[in-house]
DNA sequence: CTCCCTCACTGTTACGATTCAGTTAGGCTC
DNA sequence: GAGCCTAACTGAATCGTAACAGTGAGGGAG
């Protein structure tokens, strides 16, 4: 049945369904302003069923110009609990479009030559694309959707607010009485782009509240560096009694120093987190953190990606994806 | 320059360069057994600079009957801290040798829709792959490697000795004079072909070293629930000293149970977990695991996958990966 | 009866790369 | 100088799909 080759073939399908190629592909693809009759597109599919058929992607790529794949580029950070959870159920949710997730490390390799060669069907950026590939994946057709730091840099951005996050990790401390507020900063120089607007909205809450600036320390995930750092913060005059720390690994860490050195949480030093990672609800004391949903993220941004794939036009303006506190015991 | 369309292709290149399309080809390729003077390489490797050409995926892959994916089929179970780690290490390693990662859970799709349509250079399966299947890809010449819990079923599979892990755990429990061993199973029925391996391994590993059977215990990842269990075995008579743990999570979970009723480990509970998370150091008290060492995996698996692409040969019979004991206090 | 229109298809080309099977031009042998 | 060989290329087929541009049959209008 099959030709020569191994493969089955639409042709091999066309042959087995007494119709022409071109049919068996009218069938298959839907495609409109063709009339099919019901017993064509009968046998078109008994045929396809019959032997198995399963069209070629790399086939399909050539023809249309365009593979079915969306390329993430990620920054080159270490992937923490949140973003492989992102990257996940992104690639969940891409796959019941019949799209493949591919992830790649911005910094690896040259990021236009990645989408030449590939054609994705879409391009999901966070950070640092050239404004050059920019302007060659939009000639190319290629939409483009950023998941934002800052939402004003790119048009098709689905913004996280990191200064909002900021925000609500000093209005919760606030809330519970803390004037003197602490920022446990992580070490690593390439997380500086998300540090940055989780900090400024740090910043701006302690002004709006009337609260002194806050005291950055690093906060490195070592239980004797994040032991020193929270010895600084309870010795300061006046003493720091609430610590907004960037994530939750970095508070694991501060929760661990602060052990070390007899300190705990929320009595002597109140610490919030960042991700509701898995593992927050077991910290001791349980973290209480701000989750940015990112469920609900993953889905609004396959759907951004399946929107403007499918329109070719820009959606909507996207909305900024909730963010919620989740209030334990550690804040 | 560019054809009629946006793309650079070899046809450009080779009018810009003088040549024909098939030297471009040549010279690009290195192709074996063919001679080109060092003047006309030159012309041609000028023009791809020149031009900005970028080979087109979809073209070779459709060419070449097969493209430059590989498919990571997972089973369908939460991704944790390490197999996110693998994936990633994984990922890295297979772009140096320009190769694209894609993964999909095993439950989704029926698998041979997805290798057939994606015609990838490599499948890497852990799990839950049919026979028909793993037929169809070795007759369409598809390297399948697999991360193996049995490694007697796969033929080119490179063992993670889970049953290793198991006495590990063991071993470690009895050296401190633990004596009556239980075990801490996640709920999941999903995680059920890591599990029996392990659980075999802790099995076996009492019985030669003349314990008791394992108690074994649900432990999921709630507080309320692990304090239940570790209430259970604390109560037991006689009691249960040492409890190993699925993994590193439910060991968090355990320890937090603890907590909940008093006990601390490693006094009334020694409890060891297996994976070596991030925020293992972190917890209370830091936690004594087993790592499996995914990193070095990760370079095995990939050198693995680039060689069975290139020889077409199964390579070497693969070596089992090491595992090793990391100390901390819980344990 | 002729003309035209619609329905339901089919023939053929193009996408961009790889590669088999030639084809020159020049040098060497006898 | 005829014959042969090799180096250094080029022409054309091919992979599997999509879709443009027909094509014949049947029916209705005039």
């Amino acid at each position: 049945m099959a030709s020569r080759s191994g493969r089955v073939t639409a042709t091999d399908v066309a042959r087995e369904a007494g119709v022409s190629q071109t049919t068996v592909s009218y069938v298959l693809n839907d495609a409109p302003h063709q009339k099919i009759s019901e017993s064509t597109r009968r046998k078109v599919l008994d045929a396809v069923a019959k032997l198995g058929y399963q069209p070629s992607a790399a086939a399909r790529a050539l023809r249309l110009g365009r593979s079915e794949l969306v390329l993430m580029l990620l920054p080159d950070v270490p992937v923490g609990d949140s973003l492989a959870t992102l990257v996940e159920l992104l690639g969940d949710e891409l796959e019941r479009h019949r799209l493949s997730l591919i992830t790649r490390r911005t910094q690896h390799a040259p990021v236009s030559s990645l989408w030449r060669e590939l054609m994705p069907a879409a391009v999901l950026t966070s950070l640092g694309v050239s404004a050059e590939d920019m302007a060659g994946m939009r000639a190319a057709g290629i939409p483009v959707v950023s998941v934002e730091i800052d939402a004003a840099t790119h048009p098709l951005g689905l913004p996280i607010h990191q200064t909002l996050i900021g925000r609500m990790q000093v209005e919760r401390l606030a809330a519970t009485g803390h004037t003197r507020i602490g920022y446990a900063a992580p070490r690593q120089p390439r997380l500086r782009d998300f540090l940055e607007p989780r900090l400024a909205g740090v910043r701006a809450a302690c002004a709006e509240l009337g609260l002194e600036a806050p005291a950055v320390l690093d906060v490195p995930l070592d239980a004797a560096a994040a032991a020193a750092a929270a010895d600084q913060w309870h010795s300061a005059v006046p003493a720091v009694t609430g610590v907004c720390a960037y994530n939750d690994e970095t508070a694991f860490a501060l929760l661990a120093g602060m052990r070390r050195v007899g300190l705990s949480a929320p009595g002597d030093l109140a610490v919030i987190g960042v991700d509701n990672d898995k593992l927050a609800p077991f910290a001791v004391p349980p973290l209480t953190t701000i989750d940015n949903n990112l469920d609900i993220l993953a889905g609004r941004v396959a759907r951004l990606i399946v929107g403007s794939i499918a329109d070719d036009t820009v959606s909507a303006a996207p909305q900024s994806v909730p963010v919620s506190l989740v209030v334990r015991e550690s804040a």
